[in-house]
DNA sequence: TGGGTTCAAATCCCGCCGTTCCGACCATTT
DNA sequence: AAATGGTCGGAACGGCGGGATTTGAACCCA
């Protein structure tokens, strides 16, 4: 009946560069081998592999992840469709109101950055 | 892997009133037995029913059909996920997509505030 | 050097979403 | 009214999408 299992709860990132797939299998509550699956049904989803193959995820990565299981699991999308969703998010226009503002706390947020990186 | 099976491409709707499960069943490209079937899933498919309980469709029974159907042939939602979004269609705000979005952003930036305000 | 983690790949499995089958009923044509 | 064809509900059946498990080896840190 699809239990909208909140995304909202899980855990803060923590401030670090790199993850391991055990970390973010706890940090999205998703299990590795289901975090592997998706790796092959989602072209976006492509964390660095090093030494051995191991994948390390970065932050950007974790925020994919929890996007697609929140279309997965909360909001009843099928793997083909979430992978639309995702596809087809980064078309402009589409509520512009939103989308500028989320713009400019980019903007804004890059320029603070700068100045942080300076110090 | 998800056929984009072109929702606008079906019949007019002719302008009369009622319609028996056959003549839906082609204006919407569905079987009869996936029509009783849906009528199972989505509370709001409700087609009049009368001597011997054959269905009647409305307009809007036929309108209510292939919304459902793009829910789930086009976009890519399962059962449940097109249930939830018939049923929130009428919720006013809740774009959920963008309120997830900034929703977590704002749990980020919380975070790393505490991080600088420690130094 | 030993226990935990990760790897790729093969195989297994459950449940969603229909599909098929059924005998009975109904509607329209001749 | 007989014939033809659509429709009925219910139960049994089925494919396959989406993981889950297993395997055996490689790797990592202590």
């Amino acid at each position: 009946m699809l239990e909208p299992s909140h995304n909202d709860e899980l855990p803060v990132i923590p401030g670090k560069r790199y993850f391991t797939i055990g970390e973010v299998s706890e940090l999205c509550a998703v299990k590795p081998h289901v975090l592997r699956y998706w790796e092959q049904e989602f072209p976006q989803l492509k964390p660095v592999k090093r030494r051995g193959n191991r994948r390390y995820y970065q932050r950007q990565d974790v925020l994919t992840i929890r996007q697609i299981r929140s279309l997965l699991y909360d909001q009843g999308f099928t793997i083909g469709g979430a992978r639309l969703q995702m596809s087809s998010e980064n078309t402009p226009s589409e509520s512009g109101q939103l989308n500028q503002l989320v713009a400019r706390m980019i903007d804004d947020l890059e320029h603070l950055l700068d100045l942080l990186k300076i110090k």
